[in-house]
DNA sequence: GGGACATTTGGTTTATTTACCATATGTCCC
DNA sequence: GGGACATATGGTAAATAAACCAAATGTCCC
């Protein structure tokens, strides 16, 4: 492999790295109806002002996100909005591996007997 | 946030995690063009037998992959591969931000002084 | 059964990530 | 300048992930 598809590669593992993270995967979907302040966004989910800051911090250097400060307030909005159009497709592989494991745990565990006639 | 929504979200940020290593995301492009045997991965990427196993194990369990045991080899597949349809987006993310840094450059730092006549 | 081959699993060490707390920075308004 | 507010940063402990080696498993063929 050569060094600059090396390179792209990792900056893309980078990317995807950084939306596999719940948290950060819900910072990236709220942001899909428009920009929000770091407020709004913290008071939402039960953590830590500073984690949520962290965690945006992490979008930002991947790119998913920009950020603009107003005030006192730094709002973050989605960068590339296509990002949450792949969603579905993510929402199929978790679907079908749930469906897959519901299939398992019918085939291969013991069930109760049926009712004696 | 309810719960099966809590639980959604984490199991999208596990796929996405799961992408989210250069091996693992190259692994899953090599995939596109179909079935390949591990034998084949391991000896194209610089990366212990052992390593690469694992890496499609944790493909395996977010449920981008599948396996198929034929005789002595075990085949990997793409198990939804509109995984891979992402990917311009995700290379638009990157382009972004590389130009965003060269811009950066361009800007702040000193530059040579033109010639003097 | 035994040997060769393909893959997985277990164990270990090292590196990375995460969450939380405390503290710093920057902005507004008085 | 000083106080209140919004956010970021640094530090630290705990959890998780990564790579590598060695050993186990499963399959084929003799």
């Amino acid at each position: 492999m050569k060094k600059s598809e090396k390179g792209l590669l990792e900056a893309k593992a980078n990317v995807l790295k950084a939306l596999g993270h719940p948290t950060r995967l819900w910072l990236a979907e709220q942001l899909a109806g428009g920009e929000k302040c770091v407020c709004e966004l913290a008071e939402q989910i039960d953590a830590d002002f500073s984690t949520v800051s962290k965690h945006l911090a992490v979008l930002k250097q991947a790119g998913v996100v920009a950020d603009q400060k107003r005030g006192k307030q730094v709002y973050y909005s989605l960068k590339v909005p296509c990002i949450l159009k792949y969603m579905p497709c993510i929402e199929t592989v978790v679907r079908t591996q749930i469906e897959e494991q519901v299939h398992l745990l019918r085939d291969d565990l013991p069930r109760p007997l049926p009712p004696r006639r």
